[in-house]
RNA sequence: GGCCCCGUAGUUCAAUGGAUAGAAUAGAAGUUUCCUAAACUUUAGAUACAAGUUCGAUUCUUGUCGGGGCUACCA
């Protein structure tokens, strides 16, 4: 229970008592009162006054004056500008908060209520290592499911590998032609990359075909159709899905290269997932719901034999889910997963974090669902996320402006160890500390970068100037962490949760009040699927506990009740920091 | 063509229809006998444009201009 909604009930009680009016509470708007007035919270009263036919100064006046009167134990004194009733808050009540509350380690973390969810992220091809915007995606991913996690939620992580298909035929057929016998042993090349290599050899080479047939007079049709290596590719393709057993035989010792590399670089970045579904088992998937479709009249047969779903009358076209050749097409798989994932671990919810340029295949996924009656169905929640830009642009495979994540990795850890280095305070750390602590500090703040940004919004990516390590960034709250497990190190006497004193000063008072609303900002978090938030308030309260620090010594603090108060704080907000970076996958260090 | 999303300080990001649009960074000026200056304090700087709805619009509606995405019997 927040301290906002006993002031919603609280006004809410209030208005039926003064004026006899039945008002929802979750329809009394409380804001946080600006800084430069005074007052903690501040409830707005334009909407009632129509209703109320009274001033919005005179109905101030008599709320504050009843709220006054009524909840003693909640607030102090109020005050009416315009239309916002400003509330103070009674310092008693939020020493009373920090005592009880303070030696909570899991404080914000809610207890399970039931739901279960299920979070698909990641979802690579294994054709080419990862990039920038993969990173996004595993961040988000893992950071949402955390997320629900902490708001209550059972949640089961789950990855889709994109293991088939004519993308790692591409790889195969150039390893092939120009591999001479490669592998990552004799190569020395990370699995992920050395398949990513021959990928891009296979556009090389196609590219070069296409050109060859163009000036020997082929249209660019032809051309792209007659290529020899995309031939080859095709074919390859086939033969897989005839199970011929060279074509699985080498598909399956490169995409054994590909996960050894995935699984360095999930390792690095904490991707971690409680259920892999492998493309391969899942493609055929949906078949059966295609003929419970068709009788049921959800989908039609059209004269070629093709089947389809008539999406018009939901502003949608008509979609195809199943070729004439009765072979099943992408979404057909989707719906069969969505089912079975549904069968399996019997979710209410179901996730999926894909960019916003698949919003019109989820909006049509669900539909379809929807219209054939799957139990999943409404509960299939499209996490639609930005594409991740750079300055010059979208990043394209083809034209090599990815940035690869693992390189980008190693770029973030050279910098914080440059960067600490620098600033000179790690004497006393030994090699493995160091190691540790270059890492956290520049995956962190790689992850914080990302995360920190609305999910739904594009974002840009400079590598020279987005790589910082000062204000709204994950060092700088790493650092607020550090400090405090510095004092916190100091002051071995225990802390009372008692004796505290009675008064509060304002910077005290601000830390008290914005740690009561981390529960409410991980609800919202979660209720909106977006990390951003959390993010966002984890730097607030790092500020202000980065003032309070400049302003008020702990140790040396004018009074053993200040000390003690204190040391408080200190302990509340380590746990918070701590708890709420864990949430986005960031790591905090004793020291730095 | 049709459908969808986005335009906020030089730059990167905020702001459930609510008070004087917040941060960070880059710029200017300060703070170290005192718990870690990766910090703190002060300062300057923005809602693409035009109408409309509203007591009140960055937010909702319409139009203009600019950017992006989707629109495959590909995945």
């Amino acid at each position: 229970m927040s301290i906002v909604t006993d002031i919603k009930k609280a006004a809410a009680k209030a208005l039926q008592a003064l004026y006899n009016v039945n008002i929802n509470e979750a329809d009394v708007l409380v804001n946080s009162t600006k800084p430069e007035f005074d007052g903690d919270y501040t409830i707005v009263l334009f909407a009632f006054v129509k209703q109320l036919r009274k001033s919005p100064e005179i109905l101030g006046k008599e709320i504050g004056d009843y709220l006054m009167a009524n909840e003693l134990q909640l607030f102090s004194r109020f005050n009416v500008i315009k239309g916002f009733l400003n509330l103070t808050i009674k310092d008693t009540y939020w020493l009373h908060f920090l005592s009880s509350q303070y030696n909570n380690a899991a404080y914000g973390v809610q207890a399970h209520n039931g739901t279960r969810v299920m979070v698909e992220y990641s979802s690579p091809n294994t054709n080419k290592p990862l990039h920038l915007g993969h990173l996004r995606n595993n961040f988000l991913g893992w950071s949402t499911a955390e997320i629900l996690k902490a708001s209550g939620n059972e949640v089961v992580k789950t990855c889709v590998v994109n293991d088939r298909g004519i993308h790692i035929s591409k790889s195969m057929i150039a390893w092939q032609w120009f591999g001479n016998g490669a592998t990552p042993e004799n190569t020395g090349i990370k699995g992920d990359h050395l398949v990513g290599d021959y990928y891009v050899m296979f556009n090389n080479e196609y590219k070069k075909e296409v050109e060859q047939l163009i000036s020997k007079g082929a249209s660019k049709e032809e051309a792209e159709q007659q290529a020899p290596i995309m031939e080859a590719a095709r074919q390859m393709l086939v033969d897989w899905e005839k199970g011929k057993p060279e074509v699985r035989d080498l598909w399956q010792k490169m995409n054994s290269w590909v996960y050894k590399g995935f699984d360095e670089t999930y390792q690095r970045i904490g991707t971690d997932f409680d259920k892999v579904y492998y493309e391969s088992n899942t493609y055929l998937l949906g078949k059966d719901l295609v003929e419970e479709g068709l009788q049921k009249g959800v989908f039609y047969r059209k004269e070629d034999n093709s089947v389809w779903v008539d999406l018009t009358a939901d502003g949608l076209d008509e979609k195809v889910v199943q070729r004439k050749d009765g072979t099943s097409v992408y979404i057909t798989q989707d719906i069969g997963l969505a089912e079975q994932k549904q069968k399996e671990y019997n979710i209410q919810q179901s996730i999926y974090v894909v960019g916003d340029e698949q919003n019109y295949h989820f909006k049509v996924l669900k539909l379809i669902c929807q219209k054939l009656g799957l139990p999943s169905a409404d509960g299939i929640h499209h996490l639609s996320y930005g594409m991740v830009e750079l300055p010059t642009g979208k990043m394209k495979s083809r034209e090599g402006t990815v940035v690869d994540a693992d390189d980008l990795l190693d770029e973030m850890v050279k910098i914080a160890a440059q960067k600490t280095e620098e600033l000179g305070k790690i004497k006393d750390f030994n090699e493995d500390e160091l190691k540790e602590l270059y890492n956290t500090i520049g995956i962190g703040a790689l992850k914080f970068f990302i995360l920190r940004v609305d999910p739904k919004k594009r974002m840009v990516f400079n590598p020279e100037e987005s790589i910082d390590f000062h204000g709204f960034t994950a060092p700088f709250i790493q650092y607020t962490y550090a400090r405090i497990k510095s004092i916190l190190r100091k002051e071995n006497s225990a802390i009372q949760a008692a004796n505290t004193g009675n008064v509060l000063l304002p910077l005290e008072k601000e830390l008290i009040v914005q740690a009561e609303q981390f529960p409410t900002i991980i609800a919202e978090a979660a209720e909106a699927y977006d990390p951003s938030k959390v993010a966002v308030y984890i730097y607030n309260y790092a500020k202000t506990f980065n003032s309070f620090y400049t302003e008020h010594s702990v140790t040396n603090a004018e009074s053993a009740e200040k000390k003690n108060l204190r040391l408080q704080l200190c302990v509340l907000t380590a746990h918070i920091i701590k708890t709420g970076m864990c949430l986005l996958g960031i790591e905090v260090p004793e020291r730095m």
